[in-house]
DNA sequence: TGGTCGCCTGAAACCGGTTTCATACAATCC
DNA sequence: GGATTGTATGAAACCGGTTTCAGGCGACCA
């Protein structure tokens, strides 16, 4: 028994006494086309030098790899591990394998990222990157091959589109915070310049607080990345508003709404610094739950995203238009979970 | 301009007036061989046409690929998405692209991963699995390329190696330890078996015990999946073992070292249940150093590990021997550093 | 000025498959 | 029994490149 990959289809040919042509259709439309003699001889031959086809060689002569390229804004953020390991299951189980493409947040490689995958011949692209910059894609930069876009749109691509449902999963955050007596809240997030997933969500959360006009009182803040100074003033100047006219610990109820689990972090690095408490002197509620969160202070609540899914979800789109499915631009919009823990439940007020 | 991608080197040589085989001399010996006047043509047509060859058709008429092979054993741990990371750059510094295989802790998937990479004629490969299971992997199953391993040594393969040097580690949160006072240690690790890097460790443990004897005494502990109880019952007995003769809070100074990043979030839930606190109660470092460390309680020390670097050495080993370098298998060991926080700063002694 | 030598270039084979086209042979039809 | 249909197979072209091989042409030498 040879290495696989080191025979050749006209190995297997020569060994079983028939043309490459035939030992071809037999792998390809397999019982099909061939007496059962023929067909006997080739599988031996198959069997005895342990032959398997080269994807490459393949990949060249039918201008399709079963390969499906993978570009993702940034490998550090746990959420795009946690998609990319559901999408790569989904492609797994279909049969397709996964190349990956990090742009480790450079906007201007996306273009080169698709060039050189595109290259590979992958049959399609999952992308969750960032829609901006010198790299911006558009529609035809992608080689006539699909797309599924994951968490964030593109403006000008009418691709499929899978994603957190961000509107309901605020709507959930806000309703649980205000439930509990929050009534000054801030919406914490990152830039939102250019990322449709934070212009949704801080959307969201501006719809929330109007609908819970007057008793509550909504406030948007963009974190920078300035060692936190802004941050803690933010936290400081939202305690202030929420003191106003109270006299208990809490006030009217201070509330933070992270962004996202970066965002989180920060807030928690800053809460300590400021050396507040979750829970009992500001109740917060993030978006992603990392595993950490039940640790840090009485537990962090959070909106759990299903990633998994959400990744599945993604290559199970582009499976299904490599298949041929053209029916228009579709989006899938999942729901999140909501985990209460200590950091949401209001102790004093 | 067309699409990349798109134009052929036929194409280009049509336009050009020229041969093929011309094109494909000037794209590989650039200047050298041709005359300037057609030189001139050839570049001129090739950026008319906005072509760019396929590396798919170079990598199989070359036979090689300028695409490296990274078998991962699980994505969803930060240390391999690090380490990723850090391979992933200078691969691409130097013109190569990933394919990632995650084999989702499958074992048995080892041997499919690297033939599936073969298939598509990767130059080399990264590993860094698991080493065991039916899937284990055999020199020869490489198909010749050369493979560089990360962080986990595989019996009966002499490859390149690229790993925390885990005894100076183990010695430095040992030797931190005992400098505070702590008297108990107890080390947590995962199970050991089959996987070098937490043998290693346990063993380095084991040669610190010996040389701190009879002052210190140390215990390990192999976690288990079963919720939590054995590893309850394990910090309790340390407590008590430290407690014994003594009446200080924390006794002779009970300490956990956490083998990985997983083990501490395990280590950390189990004090959260058990309601004792970190540094106060029972001392603490961890191998890994995440991002939350700092978060938990009085913050967490660790042994940080230069993920970064171990992912581009590992990368920059195996594109030496793609070059060519043929000398003994080397083994690159990257120190860590010890990060100390709250956890180990002994208060009551 | 004729014979080497060297440089530049094109034709063709090759990498490992797929697919079209042509053919040989058996079976069916008139 | 000869023409027609159908089926099973092989030869060859093709995918998009690289590389070998051979030849054309100018320069150098005698």
């Amino acid at each position: 028994m040879q290495r696989p990959g080191k025979s050749t289809i006209a190995d297997v040919a020569a060994a079983a006494g028939v043309s490459k042509a035939t030992v071809s259709r037999f792998l390809n439309h397999r019982e099909r086309l061939l007496s059962p003699d023929i067909a006997t001889r080739v599988e031996t031959a198959i069997a005895a030098l342990g032959y398997s086809p080269s994807p490459m060689a393949q990949a060249l002569s039918r201008g399709r790899s079963r390969l499906i390229g993978l570009i993702v804004a940034d490998i550090t953020n746990p959420y795009s591990v946690a998609v990319l390991r559901g999408a790569e299951k989904a492609c797994q189980d279909a049969g397709y394998l996964v190349m990956l493409f990090n742009l480790g947040n450079d906007v201007d490689r996306e273009r080169e990222a698709i060039d050189a995958l595109a290259g590979y011949q992958v049959d399609g692209f999952i992308l969750n990157t960032l829609g901006r910059g010198a790299g911006l894609v558009d529609a035809d930069a992608l080689h006539g091959k699909p797309a599924v876009l994951v968490d964030r749109r593109h403006a000008g691509m009418h691709t499929d589109f899978v994603s957190l449902d961000n509107r309901s999963a605020m709507r959930a955050a806000c309703g649980h915070l205000v439930d509990g007596g929050y009534r000054e809240l801030l919406y914490i997030t990152e830039p939102s310049k250019g990322v449709s997933s934070r212009r949704e969500r801080t959307a969201a959360f501006g719809a929330c607080m109007t609908a819970h006009q007057p008793k509550v009182a909504g406030e948007v803040f963009e974190s920078v990345g300035d060692g936190g100074a802004a941050l803690d003033e933010a936290l400081r100047a939202l305690r202030k508003r929420a003191m106003r006219g109270q006299r208990t610990t809490s006030g009217k109820g201070a509330a933070v709404i992270a962004g996202n689990a970066v965002v989180t972090l920060r807030v928690a690095q800053a809460m300590a610094r400021l050396d507040l408490q979750f829970g009992r002197d500001i109740g917060f509620v993030g978006f992603d739950d990392p595993d950490w969160a039940s640790l840090i202070g009485p537990g962090l609540s959070t909106i759990s995203q299903p990633t998994d899914e959400i990744g599945r979800a993604a290559a199970n789109c582009l499976i299904e238009r490599l298949k041929g499915l053209d029916s228009a631009p579709r989006q899938l919009l999942l729901p999140g979970e909501l985990v209460v823990r200590g950091s949401s439940l209001r102790v004093a007020g």
